[in-house]
RNA sequence: GGAUUGGUAGUUCAGUUGGUUAGAAUACAUGCCUGUCACGCAUGGGGUCGCGGGUUCGAGUCCCGUCCAGUCCGCCA
């Protein structure tokens, strides 16, 4: 037996037990006729003692314990002379009387600590040591539980969790696919799935109407600190529903896990129209834990011969509450040079400071008279000591860079509030989206979201401008300005569908070679239906108050989509390539 | 593809205007210490200043290039 307790469950009722520990030696602490060792595993530590007065051999093999050594001991539990009241099994300790070195460590090149002195890439280098850290090792607790608990909600609302394959066929549209050849079938390739959207959807035809998958998926996209290529999804699908089933389902299952895991509880979900979502919050996936709403200027500003309002399409403020007296001119400067960055890229920012003796302070004092902007504070409902930060331009551009300066102020103001959760439904989001580069529709969601019923007719006959303005029957469920979900009622209907691949630039050639098996199954009975599909990282990490998904997942990649433990991607051996009829000539001509 | 921040001891970082032998904390090693739990005290070892080139009497510091890591934009139906 190596064990017949854990490091993290000894308590006072247990002293005088004659106990078998195991674990890692977290710290000693020599104090030369006294030893003390912390013994850890991932349930907790355990404090052993060693009297060099009662056994000086045992005493001195203590004291030689490195950091990480693996040992297991034998010994009594007594209480404590002197307690520790910060740990759990602070009032007792173990009086040993064996001690034997499974194995020696060498030293960790960082400290195993929660609050530790290493960096993000030798963590991931050393994932093995990382994991041992107990805020890793809680996070991906948290996971298995919110897994668990995703089962359990999923299962007792009649939903079967079906498999679907992970090699399947490449599809241009949508993220890049990750590729893999295909040895039987030489110059071939299977793509890994970025989701399991037309075998759901198959699933559906085939009548088991209530499928769900905690599924890998794969893009082969850059990365981000809330994006890895291969990422988890909670992957749902549902026949004979309309919209508002989809969305009750799937906000109970978000309720279930709140309460679950984080013992929240939530009322109704607020719903948004993504119309709404980016007039309001220049976003369509607002952060909805602070308010600086938008209020559109453009009946104040304009014509009143002040040529940057005249001449924008839009002119647009918020009110940031009780800021007037805390920013100073300097840092409005500075918040000016922040938005005039590249990444944001407005020209200018302008504010109206209402001061707390109600004079006005502005950038655009030259412009416009105290009273009249007085009137535009009176009018917005804004109070002595606000600030009103206003962008103009054209529109979808402006309204995006006041959203990214809300976010920005809300971030310095310590508005994002770990432990606060503010759920939203996005709804009604178009049905496509114009490329100017590729003078093409894109699908918004995806290929196979049905248009909102009222907008089939136009869909069937409208032009471009009619197009562009197309609903949607897709959904987002939006947590603290995160994406965690989004969905969308699909097409049934081959001809609706066909019409939809038409509109997005597909020959008939092209649809049938790629989509043909999904056309065809909708020629033979295919139901009503939609889904829904969280990404289950984030949700682990937005649940946690955290913005990196990496800490989530037992061994992420790092930016460059590089595995630092394993050290992968890397070469293959020619023979493999051979085998699969791949010739690198190519690369070694460089 | 682009913007930006960083790379100095095992680790996390400091290093002024270019100027003596590159520092701190922590970790590690040795010694002392019988109630520590961030133990304490003393001593010690530990550096290709990412790499390559340039400017200079002199480069961790300035310039050019390059590699690596982080964040963001593009991208992510």
């Amino acid at each position: 037996m190596y064990r017949n307790h854990n490091c993290g469950e000894l308590r006072i009722s247990d002293v005088g037990r004659d106990v078998i520990l195991a674990g890692w030696v977290q710290k000693g602490r020599d104090l030369g006729g006294l030893t003390f060792v912390d013994l850890r595993d991932r349930y907790g530590i355990t404090q052993l003692v060693f009297n060099m007065d009662e056994n000086a051999e045992l005493c001195t093999k203590a004291r030689k314990l490195g950091r990480e050594f693996v040992i297991q001991i034998q010994g009594k539990v007594r209480e404590r002379s002197s307690k520790n009241p910060q740990r759990s099994t602070g009032d007792i300790e173990i009086e040993v009387r064996h001690l034997e070195i499974l194995n020696a460590a060498l030293v960790p090149p960082f400290t195993i600590e929660d609050q530790t002195d290493g960096g993000d890439d030798l963590r991931m280098k050393y994932r093995y040591l990382d994991i041992r850290r107990s805020p890793v090792q809680n996070n991906l607790i948290f996971r298995s539980k919110l897994a668990l608990e995703t089962r359990k909600y999923l299962d007792s609302k009649g939903f079967i969790e079906i498999e679907t394959p992970f090699l399947i066929k490449s599809t241009p549209e949508g993220a890049r696919d990750f590729v893999v050849p295909s040895r039987l079938n030489p110059h071939q390739f299977y793509a890994l799935p970025q989701s399991p959207q037309t075998f759901k959807q198959i699933l559906m035809v085939a009548g088991m109407d209530k499928y769900f998958q905690i599924v890998k998926c794969f893009r082969d996209e850059d990365l981000r600190a809330d994006r890895q290529p291969e990422f988890t999804q909670i992957d749902c699908e549902m026949a004979f529903v309309h919209i508002d089933d989809i969305l009750d389902m799937f906000e109970g299952l978000t309720r279930h896990l709140f309460k679950h895991t984080l013992g929240l509880e939530f009322g109704d979900f607020p719903r948004m129209s993504y119309d709404d979502a980016v007039k309001y919050y220049g976003s369509d996936k607002p952060d909805l834990r602070f308010d600086m709403k938008f209020v559109e200027l453009d009946d104040l500003a304009k014509g009143t011969g002040f040529s940057v309002f005249d001449d924008s399409e839009l002119v647009v403020g918020f009110c940031a509450k009780n800021l007037a007296e805390t920013y100073s001119n300097k840092d409005l400067k500075e918040l000016t040079e922040w938005v005039q960055r590249p990444q944001i890229g407005a020209k200018g920012l302008v504010y109206v400071k209402y001061q707390e003796d109600g004079s006005i302070k502005s950038t655009i004092g030259k412009f416009f008279s105290d009273e009249t902007l007085q009137t535009w504070a009176y009018q917005n409902g804004f109070a002595k000591g606000d600030i009103l930060f206003i962008l103009s331009g054209e529109t979808e551009k402006t309204r995006k860079q006041l959203g990214e300066l809300r976010l920005e102020i809300a971030r310095r103001e310590g508005l994002m509030k770990a432990g606060d959760f503010k759920p939203l439904w996005v709804l009604d989001f178009p049905l496509l989206e114009w490329d100017e580069e590729a003078q093409r529709f894109f699908a918004m969601h995806h290929p196979f979201t049905s248009p909102k019923k009222a907008d089939i007719p136009k869909m069937m006959s409208g032009d471009h401008d009619t197009m562009k303005k197309l609903k949607a029957d897709a959904y987002d469920l939006v947590i603290n300005g995160s994406e965690i979900g989004g969905g969308s009622i699909r097409i049934h209907d081959k001809d609706l569908q066909s019409k939809n691949f038409d509109l997005l630039g597909f020959t008939k050639e092209e649809a049938e070679a790629q989509f043909g098996f999904l056309l065809g199954a909708f020629e033979y009975g295919a139901p009503p239906h939609g889904g829904i599909a969280f990404g289950f990282d984030r949700l682990c990490a937005v649940m946690n108050g955290q913005s990196s998904i990496r800490d989530f997942i037992a061994f992420p990649k790092n930016n460059q989509g590089r595995d630092m433990m394993i050290d992968a991607p890397s070469d293959i051996h020619p023979l493999q390539l051979k085998e699969l009829n791949i010739d690198l000539a190519s690369k070694h001509n460089k």
